[in-house]
DNA sequence: GCTATCAGGCTACCT
DNA sequence: ACAGGTAGCCTGATAGCG
């Protein structure tokens, strides 16, 4: 590896520090910088080092300016000056160090083989109880290292103590003394294992490569000193290609759609309690090691590709997020440009980011084009025919925000915004000699919004194009390989570009974003997408079934993709007098039954039932109603009866945990607005008074609808259970299959 | 006093 | 603190009705 393991930030003496590991080694160093911030004016009245600086300001990127640059003595200092005259003042410091000097990292790389520990843990759960706390002893630990020869160790059934297999876990950890801990959900099996140590005056600090005491913070934040934490689960809830295609991010569907094979079911959590002490828990327990190992081999080479391709420490590189990688893709561009963020996207954009919203949740600008047509509707009887669609073709485009960034020269050294006229629905393009001028109306701004764009390459839409062009390169070799870490790669370009780079421009806080080419992107990409609806309408009238941001679902017999893409180049060329990478694909569907905007199911050719959107397939439903919904898909996509269906499920003959819906806790506690307004608070609170469960962010609530009100599952009786209103979920959702041709067609056409 | 409707709050999902 | 967009379900307030 070409960087440290791991690089954390420390104060001491007044001063900022870095503690750096590599190759085992520890050493702490003064940093090479101290942390700073820019403005316009000299704060004469703090303790700071103050230097000039001449550099071209986001706002106005022809003039050069002058900065003051406040150097202070550590991140805290920063942060008790901020303020709205000061510049790039939330960038985290370890961050600024990157961006400022590139190369800092690579002068201590850990260049010897990676030690990992892979382990996950069972745990004993109280009957009834939701979830196990730490007062519950460890059942069964499996581990493995870079053999991948898996251990495992486990208590008999009426072995009420742990200590001892915590003691041999304990020891092999140190044996091992990993590098990287690699686990699924950090935040419980890392806080188990520690707090259970602590529970049977077992030594942790052992655990950690220096003796410090492994860290488990207040909000579950957890680290062991000289070792990275690499949680796998973090890869999969950011994983792009799963959405869609998997229920949930939990290591067991993850693992099945990554092609994990076992001759074991997973085990319900009954079993789980009821096979303490056997085989059976312990194979169960290695298969989901075996599980880990697998998505590691998915998702750790485009981690560890990124730490060495940023120059980033491992320990960043593993959680590495969108607003991150755009302050270090950006921030590159910014150094070597001399640029300097004079403010945030709020503070340049009041006019945008500073309107007086109707509600708080109001967005800031107008973004993608959705929405749902209703065809040739002429039988209305007809509806269960006329709402199917055989076959379903998906017209999209290939990563349509970025490409539109780098074919338009999208940058903030040549975009600006030039005027907000009184909004007119009307895009228009004025092509004057050294620059084209965008009209770009907002339904959001009630403004149009005038954007001027040079005629020139821009360097951020240089840096989106070569992310572009890699990402080609990568998906190419992957078609041809089939290697899963080829696709990788190629996402991994596709984030950059996306997230990293064009994500953050809309930002109102990030220290880089630059709203023009927000704003300008999501108005040239709404105009796109009407463009596609326009070709398809033309071609094969009443043929447009949905619209979401950048694809286009229609229906037709037979279609002729060369006249598809000829039309669509030349008229792209026209609409924008421009040479544009634009390029669309178009996949077929076997059929498709589209309900809302976003919702909707598809049949693949090879007969796969796809379910989109929160009314299909929302987490939150309860068995009764996902059992509903699948038995109904495939009903109406063979058009069988459904009324035996329907007429099984009104009877309501099921066990008491098929009535169960879930709802997450979004928020602490102590943030809602009105705690009985909310199911999740609710919940949350009863688990606390009659279970004892801690309300914590991410809690997921089992509940159901009683003649009392809403009562956790755990304290339900099945004889309470409103039927009335389970019924209605019923009906509901036999309407949704049926109405959904009722629904009035958008007049956009 | 009852019911229908709406707004606000929140969660889940899509691109 | 990457963004905007759609949809569903809950509660409480309010309008409309008799």
């Amino acid at each position: 590896m070409e960087v440290p393991l791991r690089v954390d930030p420390e104060v001491k003496y007044g001063k900022e520090k870095l503690s750096i590991w590599a190759n085992g080694k520890h050493i702490v160093i003064d940093a090479p910088i101290d942390p700073y911030f820019y403005s316009y004016g000299k704060f004469d009245n703090i303790s700071a080092k103050i230097t000039e600086r001449k550099a071209k300001p986001l706002s106005d990127y022809d003039t050069e300016k002058l900065f003051y640059k406040h150097s202070v003595p550590t991140r805290k200092n920063v942060e008790m000056y901020r303020s709205d005259a000061t510049f790039e003042d939330n960038i985290p410091f370890i961050l600024r160090v990157r961006i400022d000097l590139p190369d800092f990292y690579t002068q201590y790389p850990h260049t010897k083989e990676l030690k990992f520990l892979f382990f996950d843990i069972e745990q004993y759960t109280k009957p009834d109880a939701m979830f196990p706390t730490y007062d519950d002893r460890i059942t069964s630990i499996s581990w493995c290292t870079n053999d991948r020869k898996i251990d495992c160790g486990y208590i008999g059934k009426d072995n009420k103590s742990d200590k001892n297999l915590l003691k041999v876990f304990v020891d092999k950890f140190i044996d091992i003394d990993p590098d990287v801990v690699v686990v699924f959900n950090k935040d419980y099996d890392i806080p188990t294992l520690i707090r259970r140590c602590e529970r049977n005056h077992i030594d942790t600090k052992l655990l950690s490569k220096s003796g410090i005491k492994p860290y488990v913070g207040g909000r579950e934040k957890v680290s062991i000193d000289g070792r990275v934490i690499y949680d796998v689960a973090y890869s999969a809830m950011t994983d792009q290609t799963l959405s869609g295609n998997v229920e949930n991010r939990g290591l067991k569907e993850v693992s099945n759609y990554y092609g994990f094979k076992s001759k074991r079911k997973p085990l319900t959590p009954q079993q789980m309690l009821d096979y303490i002490g056997t085989k059976t828990l312990v194979e169960y327990n290695m298969d989901d090691v075996r599980r880990l190992f697998l998505l590691f081999d998915v998702y750790w080479e485009n981690i560890y590709f990124n730490a060495n391709d940023l120059k980033i420490p491992l320990n960043l590189a593993v959680e590495l997020n969108t607003t991150d990688l755009g302050l270090i893709t950006v921030g590159d561009e910014f150094r070597e440009r001399n640029v300097i963020a004079d403010g945030t996207n709020e503070q340049r954009y009041p006019e945008i980011f500073k309107r007086v919203k109707k509600h708080k949740d109001d967005s800031n600008y107008q973004g993608a084009l959705v929405g749902v047509f209703k065809k040739g509707k002429m039988q209305p009887k007809n509806y269960s025919l006329s709402t199917r669609y055989k076959p379903v073709w998906k017209a999209d485009y290939g990563s349509m925000y970025p490409t539109i960034e780098s074919s338009f020269d999208l940058s903030p050294d040549t975009t600006k915004i030039v005027q907000y006229l009184s909004y007119n629905n009307n895009f228009k393009i004025e092509d004057n000699k050294d620059k084209f001028i965008y009209y770009v109306p907002d339904d959001v701004l009630d403004k149009t919004v005038v954007i001027e764009v040079k005629k020139q390459d821009g360097f951020l839409s240089k840096l989106v194009q070569r992310c572009l062009n890699e990402r080609a390169d990568y998906k190419k070799r992957y078609k041809k390989t089939n290697d899963p870490k080829d696709k990788a790669l190629s996402v991994n370009r596709k984030v950059k570009a996306n997230g990293g780079i064009y994500g953050i421009q809309g930002s109102a806080h990030h220290a880089f974003g630059f709203a023009p080419i927000a704003v300008a992107t999501c108005g040239i990409g709404r105009e796109c997408a009407q463009l596609l609806i326009d070709i398809l309408e033309e071609l094969y009238p009443h043929s447009v079934i949905e619209v979401d941001t950048d694809g286009v679902y229609f229906s037709a017999e037979e279609i002729n993709k060369k006249e598809i893409l000829d039309k669509f180049n030349k008229k792209l060329e026209n609409k924008f007098n421009k040479d544009l990478q634009l390029s669309i694909d178009i996949d077929p569907y076997a059929e498709g039954y589209f309900y809302k905007a976003k919702n909707y199911i598809l049949r693949t050719l090879d007969g796969k039932i796809i379910y989109h959107g929160a009314a299909m397939k929302a987490s939150s439903k309860n068995n009764l109603s996902r059992n509903l919904i699948k038995d109904l898909a495939v009903a109406k996509l063979d058009e069988k009866d459904t009324a035996p269906i329907i007429d099984k499920y009104l009877k309501l003959d099921f066990p008491l945990e098929d009535f169960a819906m879930n709802k997450r806790l979004g928020m602490n506690i102590g943030s809602y607005k009105n705690p009985e307004g909310s199911i999740s608070s609710r919940m949350a609170l009863q688990a606390k008074r009659h279970l004892n469960v801690k309300p914590e962010i991410g809690n997921i609530y089992h509940y159901v609808k009683t003649k009392f009100g809403y009562e956790l599952l755990q304290l339900a009786n099945k004889k309470d259970l409103d039927l009335s209103y389970y019924e209605g979920q019923i009906r509901t959702i036999v309407e949704m299959f049926d109405v959904a041709s009722e629904s009035k067609i958008d007049d956009w056409l």
